[in-house]
DNA sequence: GTAATAGTGTCTATCAGACATTATAAC
DNA sequence: GTTATAATGTCTGATAGACACTATTAC
């Protein structure tokens, strides 16, 4: 027998079976000075509807440039790097039909979201109980759950400060994923390994002026 | 406005985007006593070619019972719990057509895999690098990973052994799925907290009986 | 008896956590 | 000078890792 690479091995072609619509959903973080970790909202011209940006992927689209797309479309936001978390598959959990919606996180800095449409975005806390549709809840939760871990002695991977920075901001970013404070001489002490002083130091301060730190490029 | 729940907001419905076949292809793994942690690959009917379970998602149907679909009818297994890993979205990497595939996880007691068929299953070491189809590869790499994470300070999450062991054989399954020697002092004194005494001893061994365990209810 | 494995005791090096001290700026 | 923050030093309690010793079986 020889293989029909149109065929599947029950002897049906593609084309034979139902296939689902997919979707992406995007948790988009970033750190607010009060409020800490807050999530990208948008709102659905058709029903007022807060929720996180998506898309049905398009045919032949990569998921990542789909989220992209949702993004730019949705909240004139651009050059993220999402990560997947989880797809959600009950057959019931959309109205309109049969969705899979794949779920994604990223971090920004948040002048990357500096260029945000006005009234149909909002950030919200990551730890709000407000409504949201479908599964959005859940995602948020996979999404703080991934940064935290992605963040645990690692200094600021996603780049949430720019190339220079104190080590107080430093451990400002983390207590601000982290949702809590971090014990000060052990944060210096794990995180000083990975980092290269610049030799410049911080002005402007109150007390005594602070080094600046540059990532050490791994390995 | 109204919503309408069979359009999205840019007004198109459902059946106007071009959408994917959705498949899902599972590492499913044991263990064996001489090679340690091995996968199940199936003989595709058509090609011959070895590779990992999958099938291609039916109308409506769940992700997770997909998975045990494929499974039953490709390897004659069931009564798995498979967790995702990842969804594959490479347009061009299935010579078919355009499918994206959720790689799913599970590991099991090698007996479940007893019914498995003769000819057309195999279970390979999961280090191997022999030649397998698309993305298996990375996928059992994944499902390794997700297992060494799991197993880590847990004893025996997934059930390998039975309800009762004694220390030493839940420091061997450990040792299996970690692919390295654990110290025996600090595994026993890890474990034991979260195991209850049967009272009961093994017997028909080499040297002193050991005291058999059960796992500590969580919490 | 010997060999093998189970279980316990103890020492050490490491490290998170806490606190104290010194250094250097703004005011 | 005072106040605030940075940076460093030191102590302590917990624990991973290593080793030793005792206990109990098969042979």
């Amino acid at each position: 027998m020889t293989a029909n690479p149109y065929r599947d091995s029950s002897g049906k072609t593609l084309t034979d079976y139902e296939r689902p619509s997919v979707a992406v959903d995007t948790a988009v973080l970033t750190l607010d000075d009060e409020r800490g970790l807050v999530v990208l909202e948008v709102r659905r011209p058709d029903d007022g509807q807060w929720s996180l940006p998506g898309t049905f992927l398009h045919a032949g689209e990569r998921l990542a440039d789909a989220v992209a797309r949702s993004l730019k479309d949705k909240a004139n936001v651009d050059g993220l790097h999402p990560r997947q978390l989880h797809v959600f598959d009950d057959p019931k959990r959309d109205s309109r039909g049969w969705v899979l919606s794949v779920a994604h996180v990223d971090i920004v800095r948040s002048e990357r979201l500096g260029s945000r449409f006005d009234g149909t975005t909002r950030l919200m806390p990551a730890g709000a109980r407000h409504r949201l549709p479908h599964d959005h809840r859940k995602i948020i939760k996979q999404a703080v759950d991934y940064l935290r871990a992605r963040y645990e002695g690692r200094p600021d991977p996603d780049h949430l400060l720019g190339d220079e920075f104190t080590i107080l901001q430093l451990r400002q970013a983390h207590e601000h994923v982290a949702g809590r404070p971090l014990q000060r001489d052990w944060f210096r002490r794990t995180m000083e390994p990975q980092l290269i002083p610049t030799g410049a130091m911080s002005s402007g301060t109150r007390g005594r002026p602070a080094e600046l730190f540059r990532r050490r490029p791994p390995g």
